[in-house]
DNA sequence: AGACGCACGTA
DNA sequence: CGTACGTGCGTCTT
């Protein structure tokens, strides 16, 4: 660290960390209500904040470039040619970042014809001459030359800004194996793809080292070309001008003329009215309270005020608690009324080895062993209802039951809250969770090693945290989200994971088969292809197919992707009938078989040992609100076609139970969109009785419902179900393969006949650009910051999410709560609830259960939502799940 | 090894 | 130029 007795000069290159921050924070999060992106003003704050904490500089500045032209591109006109033009997203964040710092009484410096770098190079260079411990921050490798006794690099890491990784000499001498000062002879040799600066062809860093330890510098080098053999040497003698140029252009410059010198840098009281103006701007809290808190430490007056959370240097010791003490201690708790608790598993493996417990005041760590019975009062507390706050509570539920421990009274799950604040977000680590809500760093132990050498945090640490990002959370969620926290997802989490840990038995038997079946499919008709071009290629290889689609059998240009020309099964049909080659169908039909095998295998090799096989759902993974499943996916397993259904067909009955139950919504979609919409002749479809599409057909067509068409039918299906899509004229005219003109048509008579709907549809668009999210019957709320945006892809993008995510998101609760009534319905049966598919519900049934199972599985579906069209609920049983369909 | 794009399975 | 997902492969890049 830095010398205490000497001051610490910190400068920091505004431009790159402001644009690394860009890339890794998601651009969608960080928009203001009025359309601001502000995610790299908000990386890069955050990261000088800590650098404030951590360092405690006394002198500081931030340099930015002033355009991307500089005496380097006047040299070489190619200088940095490679980038492309910069994100419109981010070009405005920069003038509001400069006058947030401004605000924070940090100086700013930029000068024309230099990089940030040069000011950087030069304060460094200076500051170290006068004595001070500099702190150099940037993103740029060539800052590494700067290194030296005094002056530290501090350098992000790939992921972001979030960490920097401090080069001193030593640091350095250990990453690349030179002196900080030989580091631009490496890069000159070697080029800097992101500068355009190309190196000696077949020359790398390896190379390089090697040359430099041997001679000395790039001038020897160079001197000594002909000593070097081989291909490096003869690249090195013709390609030296490359070298010399490179090192011309990454020597940063040390005496760029300042208005300031090192000495003018001393920090500037952070002006508290103006920082609260400009984060209040850009809707920064969590910014504001870390700033304000340094301003308030910088003032010498440490008392945090009354509404804080406790600061971090305040997390309550650790007493590690058993037996007597341990009973005591959750008495107290619990007698003190329903006061939360945060609670933390802590696993080795599968197997529990402690639990951390937290109160606001008190952190409680308790070691676990297998078999130990002198925790009846933990074991009591854990199945109570007395309230826990927990993250991830389903693998925590998941980890309590492998240990035979009951788990009842989760009150909060941050996984799940941050989710309902962010549905578009991932799932976040705690250690993220801590950093991004609290601002605040838990350390992590090095899961690469095998006896870490920074210790992770304690349990009772981690459960101290996730009392205060629960309460962060919490305070954060609108009424609407809350009520999906507290009566939707906390108490499915118990369902979910009695669902995964159950698991459906999978017959390997019949998987075998049809693997055995369908490998020999795709050998014949890989030969066949392979016959018809005359060659053998890799036919999973989109390149290689492009080669021999458009190259060899020079067939018409499919759409255009990335990578060339499209070779998907859309485009392939479209070929078929322009261009009819043999080649085409067997390609189709290879694909086909490897797709299945594909599928057949990842299920395959998840059957335990019991025959079954455990998915696990992600329950915070979707925008709108769905569950996903995955390990292996369960909730894409073929249907559509005869030999896809086989693969369902050996999803069986566990040993003991009689049959599979199937039970799903039909057109559920269709039915909350006409409950939304209000439209009166779709309300009527849904009572009518009458087959959907022909109702609709009859209406739009003008004829009888007998007189529909199949033709009309299809048409009439297609259009309904793009309606809730977004779907445009061009996208059902393809779709159905008719002209545009035929589907504008169409959806002209859709909507003279159901016009509500479409009434509807724009109005929840316009509602969402006013309000910035949309919500399903139950309130959950969904975010779209881009309604807004001048982006037209981006607009036009989020216009069809957000006439979506009301309708996807109502069906998504709609199933949810009809699983939690049937949970609850089943407690005293052995049937069990296996799967969930979006729209549909898979069971197992006991002996002697199937009548009772049935109508409460119906009742509970039919009656999850009170909607003005009923909720047609489909049930079917089988000895398998193809069989259970209907 | 890891990231990315393509292609494709489901609702 | 149709929403929401997960997976496996090929390919290019650490």
């Amino acid at each position: 660290m830095t010398d205490p007795a000497k001051p610490t000069l910190l400068v920091v290159d505004g431009h790159s960390l402001a644009f690394r921050a860009f890339y890794a924070l998601p651009v969608d999060s960080f928009v203001t209500r009025d359309g601001q992106h502000t995610n790299a003003i908000h990386g890069f704050l955050s990261m000088l904040i800590l650098l404030l904490q951590n360092e405690k500089p006394t002198h500081l500045a931030v340099a930015f470039d002033i355009s991307r032209f500089s005496f380097r591109t006047r040299e070489y006109a190619e200088y940095k040619g490679t980038r492309s033009e910069t994100p419109p997203e981010f070009v405005g964040q920069v003038p509001l970042l400069e006058e947030a710092l401004q605000a924070m009484g940090v100086q700013t410096l930029s000068k024309e014809d230099f990089e940030a770098d040069d000011i950087l190079a030069t304060l460094a260079t200076r500051g170290a001459e006068e004595g001070f411990d500099v702190l150099v921050v940037s993103g740029d490798r060539d800052a590494i030359q700067l290194v030296r006794p005094g002056v530290t690099l501090l350098y992000p890491n790939a992921r972001g800004v979030s960490e920097l990784k401090r080069y001193d000499r030593d640091a350095v001498v250990e990453r690349y194996g030179i002196e900080p000062e030989q580091y631009p002879d490496v890069a000159a040799l070697v080029g800097e793809t992101s500068d355009n600066l190309i190196g000696i062809d077949k020359v790398g860093e390896k190379t390089a080292v090697k040359w430099l330890k041997q001679f000395g510098s790039l001038d020897e080098i160079l001197a000594h070309a002909d000593e070097i053999t081989g291909v490096v040497g003869q690249n090195l003698r013709d390609q030296k001008d490359r070298a010399v140029r490179n090192r011309k252009l990454n020597r940063l410059v040390t005496d760029v003329e300042l208005p300031v010198g090192p000495l003018d840098l001393e920090r500037k009281p952070i002006d508290e009215q103006a920082v609260r103006a400009v984060f209040d701007r850009l809707q920064f809290k969590t910014l504001l309270e870390r700033v304000l808190k340094i301003a308030a430490a910088e003032r010498g007056d440490s008392a945090p005020s009354a509404a804080d959370a406790p600061p971090a240097d305040s997390i309550p010791v650790i007493r590690t608690l058993v037996d007597e003490e341990l009973a005591q201690w959750i008495k107290k708790q619990s007698a003190s009324g329903t006061t939360p608790l945060g609670l933390r598993v802590e696993t080795h493996g599968s197997s529990v080895t402690g639990f951390g417990l937290a109160s606001a005041t008190e952190t409680v760590y308790v070691p676990w062993a297998e078999g130990r019975m002198d925790y009846v009062a933990l074991e009591t507390w854990l199945a109570s209802d007395a309230p826990k706050y927990l993250q991830g509570a389903k693998s925590q539920y998941k980890a309590l039951h492998g240990a035979g421990l009951r788990l009842e009274g989760i009150a909060f799950d941050t996984t799940l809250g941050a989710w309902l604040l962010k549905p578009g977000l991932k799932p976040e680590s705690l250690e993220t969770q801590v950093y991004d809500y609290l601002g605040e760093r838990l350390a992590v132990a090095d899961p690469s090693q095998l006896v870490p050498e920074n210790e992770g945090a304690s349990p009772a640490t981690e459960a101290w945290y996730i009392l205060r990002i629960a309460e962060y959370l919490a305070g954060r969620l609108d009424a609407g989200s809350r009520g999906v926290l507290d009566d939707i997802e906390l108490p499915l989490v118990p369902v979910l994971a009695t669902m995964e840990l159950t698991g459906i038995t999978v017959n390997h038997d019949v998987l075998s088969a049809l693997t055995a079946q369908l490998s020999e499919t795709a050998a014949t008709v890989a030969a066949a292809a392979f016959a018809e071009i005359g060659r053998e290629i890799n036919l999973g290889s989109p390149k290689q197919l492009q080669e021999v689609l458009f190259d060899q059998l020079e067939m018409p240009k499919t759409r255009s992707n990335k990578t060339g020309f499209s070779t998907d099964a859309a485009s392939l049909a479209d070929l078929q009938e322009q261009n009819p080659h043999p080649f085409l169908d067997l390609l189709l039909q290879h694909r086909d078989a490897t797709k299945l095998m594909q599928i057949i295998a990842s299920i395959d090799k998840a059957i335990d040992k019991t025959g079954r096989v455990h998915t696990t759902y992600e329950q915070a993974g979707s925008s709108t609100g769905r569950i996903a499943s995955n390990d292996p996916n369960l909730q894409n397993v073929p249907v559509k076609t005869e030999i896809g259904r086989r693969i369902r067909s050996a999803f069986e009955p566990s040993p003991g139970f009689e049959t599979l139950l199937t039970a799903d919504y039909s057109q559920i979609e269709m039915r909350i969109m006409a409950h939304l919409s209000g439209d009166a002749g779709l309300i009527e479809a849904f009572n009518s009785g009458e087959d959907l599409h022909r109702f609709v057909g009859a209406r739009i067509f003008s004829v009888a419902p007998a007189d529909v068409t199949p033709t009309m039918r299809t048409k009439v299906k297609a259009m309904s179900y793009g309606l809730a899509y977004g779907l445009s004229a061009f996208g059902l005219s393809k779709q159905l393969r008719i002209e545009t003109s035929e589907a504008k048509e169409l959806m002209t008579d859709y909507f003279a006949r159901f016009g509500a709907v479409r009434d509807y549809l724009r109005n929840v668009v316009e509602q969402a650009k006013v309000d910035g999210y949309t919500t399903t019957i139950f309130g959950r709320r969904r975010p779209f910051p881009d309604l807004n945006s001048s982006n037209r892809v981006l607009r036009e993008n989020a216009q069809r999410q957000a006439l979506n995510s009301p309708i996807q998101g109502s069906a998504a609760d709609i199933l949810k709560r009809a699983m939690l009534s049937i949970s609850a319905d089943m407690a005293g049966m052995q049937s069990r609830m296996l799967l969930q598919v979006h729209d549909e519900l898979v069971f197992e049934v006991a002996p002697g259960e199937l009548d009772d199972l049935t109508s409460l599985v119906r009742a509970r579906m039919g009656g999850a939502a009170d909607l003005d069209v009923p909720l047609d609920v489909q049930i079917g049983t089988g000895p398998n799940w193809d069989a259970a369909a209907h």
